[in-house]
RNA sequence: GCGCCUGUAGCUCAGCGGAUAGAGCGUCGGCCUCCGGAGCCGAAGGUCGCAGGUUCGAAUCCUGUCGGGCGCGCCA
């Protein structure tokens, strides 16, 4: 049985199918069960909460809220603003949720923002829900790639032509101009190749591009993991231990093997290859073991569509290593096709052929591109055209949502200049129709976190939100709130307002969207 | 071929078992002597890809089918 809000206010402000699911079971009628329990809760303890309960065909309870009871909200909002829309923890865990981890071969670009963005607002979602969470960026600086990118840049400041395997992007460029005298010299000096020497300052150099670009977005990380450590300090040796004391590898053609089928897999999958070097997998697997050592409850991994076929492996391991599945979890995000001049961007670092996440935000600005994310769900793909991005920007529904805060804001100034104070209680405000319908959705806050925590998702807050300004525009056109001749009215209408823009900063900061006082 | 995702208004997307299918943008028409017009009010626009099924009730669940995307390496 479900108790929800019906999409039309005329039922109700709560409707319930209980008495249709119980029909069945019961052997009566739905109109029958549904008068009896109305009954009980027009004559129950907590009768003054509702104004109205009544049955509906065939079957629905529909509940109508006392505005006594919306009122005190109201107050607790007022009461304790920081803490509003907060809700009580119902899984208090350990999360992990590892996002992005572009390795340092170039800078991050528009591919890489969405899951930024979505990595991002799953932790506040989860943080909302009073979760503890740990941001977490996996990358690898020592391997084959950060030599193709070392290469590169020490052929473009030998003047010679970028390697084949080479990368090609304007930045390969800058880096070899702003590549130290003292690295190039000594890199050069060697009797190796001076590709790895290059390879290693130039991806440092590199990381220190992507953290800032991510801290431009608002996205700081707690933890940066090379794979490089992984082996270096035996994570990877002892989760191959783990899987072989598991009785589930083996050695096959040189290789050792993990046993993925005998967790449903299609294929068993190579942890060694035959010349001994391990795969990606392998880094994985220790990678599992090392996050869970650190007292995790639960690991979050955030992939594009494009990895969803390694998930089966990742997950079978972690089972046999003896961790429970179901804390192994995956959130795949839809492939972005990025549109410009009606055909689509190719996003290769290789090619040089990419637009930066940098690009994005001067485009389109931080809490547009945070507000276009958000409002989408992440596991669809979705267009993104970036002309009109930034023509619509300007029109971007966030500023709605952001022009409601500021509007408040400057009635709050209005107020203030006028010697009115907030009310503490709006007790009898809610009689009239734009205060109850504002109050109402102020509300509904609590039940709108709840819901994003639970479906990890956060399109439901910004549409809750737009609904918000929403209410607050048709407020503001209906019930003038400063007024000298009532001051008594005009104390508690501010009242409301100010609990107004609460829960809009409130819901704004869950998706780490600014709420300015004037725009 | 197999697996996963996806098809809702002109465009970009919400809704994912309930009572007349929503928003933004776009189009058309109104509203500034009055707390910010980045606003408000109204109109046009949809057989929710198609066909079956389950259910008191389906855009929502199941099956099939058509279209789109991604993946099926001792690559990362």
């Amino acid at each position: 049985m479900e108790v929800e809000r019906p999409a039309n206010l005329a039922f109700g402000d709560f409707a319930t199918n209980l008495a249709m699911k119980l029909a069945r079971p019961l052997r009566k009628s739905p109109l029958e069960i549904a008068e009896t329990l109305a009954g009980a809760l027009r004559d129950g303890e907590d009768r003054e909460l509702f104004a109205a309960v009544d049955v509906a065909r065939p079957g629905f309870l529909n509940l109508r809220v006392a505005n006594s009871a919306w009122e005190a909200v109201v107050a607790d909002v007022l009461a304790a603003p920081a803490t509003w829309g907060r809700i009580p923890t119902v899984n208090p865990r350990k999360v992990n949720v590892e996002f992005v981890s572009a390795n340092p071969t170039g800078p991050l670009t528009v591919g890489n923002a969405r899951g930024a963005f979505v990595g991002d607002l799953l932790c506040r979602v989860l943080e909302a829900g009073g979760q503890t969470v740990t941001r977490e960026y996996y990358f690898n600086d020592s391997g084959a790639q950060v030599g193709h990118l070392g290469a590169s840049v020490a052929a473009v400041r030998d003047g010679l032509p970028v390697p084949e395997d080479g990368y090609k992007g304007a930045y390969v460029e800058d880096l070899a101009r702003e590549l130290p005298d003292d690295v190039w010299a000594a890199a050069s000096a060697g009797d190796g190749d001076p590709a790895e020497a290059v390879g290693a300052w130039a991806s440092h150099r590199v990381r220190g591009m992507i953290e800032a670009s991510l801290a431009r977005l608002g996205v700081n990380f707690d933890v940066w993991k090379s794979e490089a450590s992984l082996h270096s300090e035996g994570w990877v040796s002892r989760a191959v231990e783990r899987l072989r004391d598991a009785g589930q590898v083996y050695e096959q053609d040189g290789a050792l093997w993990f046993r993925s089928t005998a967790f449903g897999d299609d294929k068993d999958r190579v942890i060694y290859k035959s010349d001994g070097r391990p795969t990606y997998f392998a880094a994985d697997i220790g990678y599992v073991t090392e996050k869970f050592s650190r007292g995790f409850d639960h690991l979050i991994y955030i992939w594009g569509v494009d990895h969803h076929g390694t998930i089966a492996r990742n997950k079978n391991a972690a089972q046999a290593m003896g961790y429970d599945p179901e804390h192994y979890q995956v959130l795949l995000i839809g492939w972005v096709r990025f549109i410009a001049d009606g055909l689509e961007v190719s996003m290769s670092k290789r090619a040089g052929t990419f637009v930066t996440l940098d690009d994005l935000l001067d485009a389109v600005g931080t809490d547009a591109a945070r507000w276009y994310f958000a409002s989408r769900a992440t596991h669809v793909e979705i267009d993104f055209d970036i002309e009109l991005a930034k023509k619509q920007s300007a029109e971007n529904p966030v500023y709605y949502v952001q022009y409601a805060h500021a509007r408040i804001a400057s009635i709050v100034r209005k107020a203030a200049e006028a010697g009115i104070a907030p009310a503490a209680s709006i007790a009898g405000l809610l009689a009239g129709e734009p205060e109850l319908a504002l109050a109402r959705v102020v509300a509904q806050l609590p039940e709108v976190v709840e819901d994003a925590v639970r479906a990890e998702e956060t399109q439901g807050i910004t549409s809750y939100v737009t609904d918000l300004a929403t209410q607050f525009h048709a407020f503001y056109r209906d019930a003038h709130v400063v007024d000298a001749a009532e001051p008594e009215r005009s104390s508690k209408r501010l009242a409301l307002a100010l609990a107004a823009q609460t829960t809009l900063r409130n819901a704004l900061d869950l998706l780490g969207i600014s709420a300015p006082d004037s725009m």
